[in-house]
DNA sequence: GCATTGTATACTGTATACAGAAAATGACAC
DNA sequence: GTGTCATTTTCTGTATACAGTATACAATGC
């Protein structure tokens, strides 16, 4: 009998106009293609991408609920811009709740789930002798989604990704020299996990976390990257 | 000198048509008017409302990034549900943030300012000793927002009047009962950030919530009140 | 009876057109 | 040069109209 998990074609859903701008402008914003303070007039861009201003009106509207973008008193909108400060908070909330959430998941997970969390890290275990930063960042991303999903706890995992794309994505930049380190730290937190330790478990998150943040805010103190 | 702090007239924006319906129908649906699952389609909205559908189309997805509605596959509208799960989930996330937020506060606070926040809840004293649970409730939203301003942490303050808004408005039917108790954990949090105590404030922040949480929850599960 | 296919209906997404408000421009007086 | 006022431009918000797709239901064949 093959496996009743997965079905020969997984449900789709159409992707509209409105999210395909989306999508394209966050990328957009958060690669820096778009400076933050540019505006963002609604016709220009529709007149760029060949459709009407609806859509594009959508895509803003959501981006706004984002924080990508901003709206002054008239209702022209602009790139938010994404300073120091920002990243500060970012970090701080992304302690805080990722932590939180960690010690959430820990009661949930089954064996199971920790065997793919641990094979996850093998992999990246891998990665990193194989200096594949780029498999690193993806398979980073994976283990710390999965985790979190098993917390259930809707919420405050919607926060956690909101926090994950209101930031430009630096963590490429620093996590080629921290790859060991980070998966050292990821082991730690997994040990926790295993032993049922959820307090533990959610100190080594927010250690880990703390530590990138320090790494990141360094790398741009010392001008190796811009913000917005 | 006045305060420089305080403009004399707040900067307003223009009430759109769309502000208007995105106000309305939350309103609606927090206080439960329209039920949780309920239907909203566009035509009927704009027609009740006598616009286009596009204004209400903006509310729904606004109402949407809120967590107020969803939409199927197909795209249509209806009220998510709010359940017990999702009452402890809101608190606990309350209970983290607004903690956090208040350390951040303490360094920020001049003596103004807590001169500002005593002389409120000196007022809410009286509220409590006059049984006048309305303004105790209005004066008790004024101390925590003015706290959490001070705090100047953006995100953070955005998340938890984002948690705030996602619930039904239960505290008043839960404040009449412990408007003493609230107001004692109030002075404790005051004289922690008077003392210049960051942790403590974040501590006594947090037992409050914790308290304030329990009680609506034995609440709700004596079936004092029913959520969506 | 049941399964399958056609057809109407009920929605939303998007395009186009118009209305209105703020900002930019330019003419003019001083 | 500087300030004031009228005019144009620029931009968004909203209305209307159309297109497309999923559901419901009736019609058809077996």
């Amino acid at each position: 009998m093959p496996s009743p998990k997965k079905t020969p074609f997984a449900p789709v859903r159409r992707r509209s106009m409105e999210e395909e701008l989306y999508l394209q402008m966050r990328e957009a914003i958060l690669s820096g293609d778009i400076a933050g303070g540019e505006r963002l007039v609604q016709e220009d861009i529709a007149g760029r991408f060949g459709t009407s201003r609806i859509p594009v009106r959508d895509a803003l509207r959501r981006l706004e609920a984002d924080g990508l973008v901003e709206t002054d008193a008239r209702g022209v909108y602009s790139v938010s811009r994404f300073g120091v400060e920002d990243l500060k908070e970012t970090y701080s909330l992304r302690e805080l709740l990722e932590g939180h959430v960690v010690a959430h998941a820990c009661a949930q997970l089954s064996d199971q789930d920790l065997n793919e969390l641990e094979q996850l890290q093998r992999d990246m275990d891998q990665a990193q002798q194989d200096g594949d930063a780029e498999a690193y960042v993806a398979l980073n991303q994976r283990f710390h989604r999965a985790l979190y999903d098993a917390a259930n706890q809707p919420r405050a995992q919607k926060i956690i990704m909101s926090l994950w794309l209101g930031m430009p994505p630096l963590t490429p930049i620093t996590i080629e020299n921290r790859m060991a380190e980070s998966s050292q730290e990821h082991w730690t937190i997994l040990k926790a996990l295993r032993a049922g330790d959820a307090e533990g478990a959610a100190h080594a998150m927010r250690a880990h976390i703390a530590t990138a943040g320090r790494a990141l805010l360094e790398h741009v103190g010392t001008g190796g990257v811009s913000l917005r």
